[in-house]
DNA sequence: AATGAATGAGTCTTCATTCAT
DNA sequence: AATGAATGAAGACTCATTCAT
């Protein structure tokens, strides 16, 4: 019992640094303002985090622990590998599209440093990476998408294309649908994997280049 | 004559400034460590910056400048829109392939805070966008590209896969040839966009669903 | 009981603040002295005051109207006009002269600035103006002081006459006792103001030179 | 030739400190704007004055000096000691009602630090109390003022009721004519000073009250 | 004599973190 | 578990002063 207690409060500070971070930033945020934005004290927050940078970690672990599994089970429920990279372009805008202060988080404030960065890279976003990729050999596997692609970077170039929309629309004064992006995120790209007859050897040319 | 010295010095600050933020990040820089990497004294950079923000907007102002310059340049000498996307992403990749810490700079430390970055991406990023779009528009007219493509949504893929390209080189533990992506990217990306007929319909589809 | 803590250490900031900056001048005074011989942290300071400078205005308003109060109470208790003037001397001399610390805050460092001393006059020296004011008036009810008399120039030149002692004391070599200077001021004062049968042409001339 | 020249330039400089001084305050004014102001280059200050500090020396020097001497010229020229003090209250207020500028830096600026104000009183100051004490010693010789006065004491109170006079015209928020005051600053202190045989036995108590 | 670019010492203030209650 | 008063380390920035020209 008292652990869902602590549990829910440990969440509801989450929930706080999320507004707090985006609002300010988060070096401009003070640790005070998380507890005051929770209705905690200042010392409630260390009970729960290490500290203020652990709340950023903590933040970017569970989000992006949540949506990985999700993004899984929902891959599991479908077929075609072109569907599937739809649906993951989908699930991804939504999710950061749904709550703009949770993207501004995840698109600003959490690449504050190059140790960040690299901390995160190395755990749960690899985990996003392995998914995507898994999807795009399985096209191959399929004869769908073509053969000679260089698996990890189309991979990052998937998430890229959507990392930029998502930043986009953070910075964007106008204010409109993200999720609606991801169609035509995931047709680009589609297209681009695409095992196409008529311009095999131009495909084969470039690759080559590349490898030089 | 005054004005040739004072404009070495203001130089040599901004390239101190990327050596110490790549490796200690923005943040965790203290102004006394550009002065010192610079070799002049600490309030030597106030009079040539207003404050220690404002080294890190001029950094990005001066560099990005050039690197859209540069572009435009190579761009004006090619003739084909598929060679000259080809061209960009390698131009982009080597400026940053050829420079590590600035390479860490811009990936990284200019995106600091959403204020940051809504001020680069009004400025000189619109620039490098309308570059990239400018371009596409061009293979459109020549039927090159597709016709219904979202252009400002392909421009920006195309910046968020190269822009990913940089992060993940950056954040990498292995040492590997930045540049050599180019290929990679572009060719998935001028695939991606390119008119192809046995496609026609489940493109025009998407489209449509792309624009509600 | 958390009010009581706090204002007994409130105060006792204020108490090492009169010290530090009677000896060193405001502006010679580093917080930490400040700090240091409160025996609290740096930081501590900021809890109880807004920067540096509040310290100062809060040490006037505390003292002035702490001193504001007990004079209008002492005056209470008298009858004469006169003698209310000579009280008053007394009060305001010996007030400074028992604490030469927080003399010399009052008359030199709690001068620093035009917007300092304006702050200052508009608010509680104005209500110790009215005080002497209010007694100038009685006297001229009471026909014990001259009519003609410039109410406002009169009170002036009390307050000044006092203030010219407390200033001088401080900067002389020599040690005296202040509060003993009272009587010959308020003698001076009150045979200045006293309704003089024999000299009824002159005044009478002089004060209407006056209103000129 | 070159000395008046450099004169001249000394004058000026001391011209705009007055200015920058009386506007900013002399704490927050910079030796930059200072010589801004006299249009000469900063480095240019120190060859005429020591320092900062030096130039608020200067000022107190130069014009206290050329107040003092005309006072004396203006004063030989009387023989009642009762219009003397007339004439010393209009002088007083008329230099500095004269130049609102002057008054603020004498008035407020001047007074900073225990120290600056204890060096001005032992030199130029005290010429001043000379002068007032020599017109009080007069007019006690000749009969005219009480023989018991504590002569230093109503010096000081001389001084002290202009003093406030001039501070009080500046930190005001109406304008109004300054030297217009001297009539009846002089005239309070007149009568207060005066010989009044009704009165003797009072004041004599009184003198005696404040011995003790 | 005059300049003004360069210097670098000096300090107020913030805020993450602790710990006695 | 919760509090929040207290801590004190840390750093951006200013500006009086110098000196090569």
């Amino acid at each position: 019992m008292p652990r869902r207690v602590e549990q829910g409060k440990r969440k509801e500070i989450l929930q706080a640094a999320i507004r707090v971070f985006a609002r300010s930033g988060f070096f401009n945020s003070k640790v005070s303002d998380v507890a005051r934005q929770a209705g905690v004290a200042d010392g409630t927050i260390y009970l729960y985090f290490r500290n203020k940078d652990d709340l950023l970690i903590s933040l970017f672990d569970q989000i992006m622990g949540d949506f990985v599994s999700r993004a899984s089970r929902a891959l599991a429920a479908l077929d075609d590998p072109a569907e599937k990279l739809h649906r993951l372009a989908q699930l991804h805008l939504e999710s950061l599209g749904r709550n703009r202060d949770l993207a501004v988080v995840f698109q600003i404030e959490l690449r504050h440093s190059s140790k960040f960065m690299a901390r995160f890279s190395r755990t749960r976003l690899a985990d996003y990476f392995k998914l995507i990729q898994e999807v795009i050999r399985q096209g191959q596997r399929q004869g769908r998408f073509r053969k000679g692609l260089h698996e990890k970077l189309v991979t990052k170039c998937f998430f890229g294309m959507l990392d930029e929309m998502a930043t986009n629309w953070i910075l964007s004064e106008r204010q409109y649908d993200l999720a609606a992006l991801s169609e035509g995120v995931a047709d680009l790209f589609v297209c681009g994997l695409a095992a196409s007859p008529g311009k095999k050897s131009r495909v084969k040319s470039r690759r080559v280049a590349a490898r030089s």
